[in-house]
DNA sequence: TATAGTGTGTATATACAGTATGAACACCAT
DNA sequence: ATGGTGTTCATACTGTATATACACACTATA
């Protein structure tokens, strides 16, 4: 038996690429647009933990935008426990819970989803038509 | 056969009662909460053409804000047509097309509802799945 | 083994847009 | 005149985005 100190070697990978698109016109925040998409990487396994995302300076200067805003979106992450950042060093995935990663998307969904039929309920329309409209949405992608 | 000036003769209806509720922890505007209830009460068919609306002053002292937040959310629903606002008399719920109604609630929910769509595929969420958790909410109320 | 250099994240001060406000104003009816 | 409407103006506050200067971590190399 030894002791395992936390010397974070498991966090010596290399720099990964990441989709990233936003909308100057969109009413959503850059930073949340940012931390919502690089979420769902995560979530959808795209980003695996331990992965080194690109730093708070080259994201900056690939989509156009300030450096804080950048570090904004990697802070909203991390109070999240999506990511580890750190000074000197770089931003990098933090462990999931495997069995939580289900729910937490579903969760996701469910929250706005809520909304939509609270709204729905105000405007008198009920399950079959919005689910006829979900339908739809979904086969036209 | 004589001529019909607009003297608005038929808007001479009583002020009507109306259910507004506001959330000051919501991250809505008021105004818009305002304006988006509202909206429901006509399209729902709650309110009618020629309905007098409360005052901006009664509406904002019943609500406990600023008159400049009603008239905000009056001013929003006239340039959308759901109101005439008369300066000097007061708001009435404007002529609605009844054949457009049905449509312009399922565009509502129709466009929160895209937004879901996409956030899901993001996710790698299915149709079955979301559809799973609306009928679920839907049965909850 | 120092240390300069270049990469990381961090903090401060500032600008701007959207939201909400009170108070004074103008219009309409009686 | 009076008391009800809606309207306008100047102001304050909050959230978003920014540039610039700062602090920390690694590493090449003298």
């Amino acid at each position: 038996m030894y002791i395992q100190y936390e010397h974070h070697e498991h966090y010596e990978h290399m720099e990964v690429s990441m989709k990233i698109i936003i909308s100057n016109s969109s009413n959503e925040p850059i930073y949340t647009q940012i931390s919502r998409q690089i979420k769902g990487h995560i979530l959808k396994g795209e980003l695996k933990e331990g992965d080194l995302l690109p730093s708070i300076r080259k994201l900056a200067k690939e989509l156009q935008i300030s450096v804080i805003t950048t570090k904004r979106a990697y802070d909203e992450l991390e109070k999240e426990g999506f990511l580890e950042v750190v000074q000197g060093k770089g931003s990098y995935v933090a462990g999931q819970n495997k069995e939580l990663m289900k729910e937490k998307k579903l969760k996701i969904i469910e929250d706005s989803l809520m909304k939509v039929v609270e709204e729905s309920r105000l405007l008198g329309l009920d399950y079959g038509e919005v689910n006829e409209m979900l339908k739809i949405l979904f086969e036209e992608g």
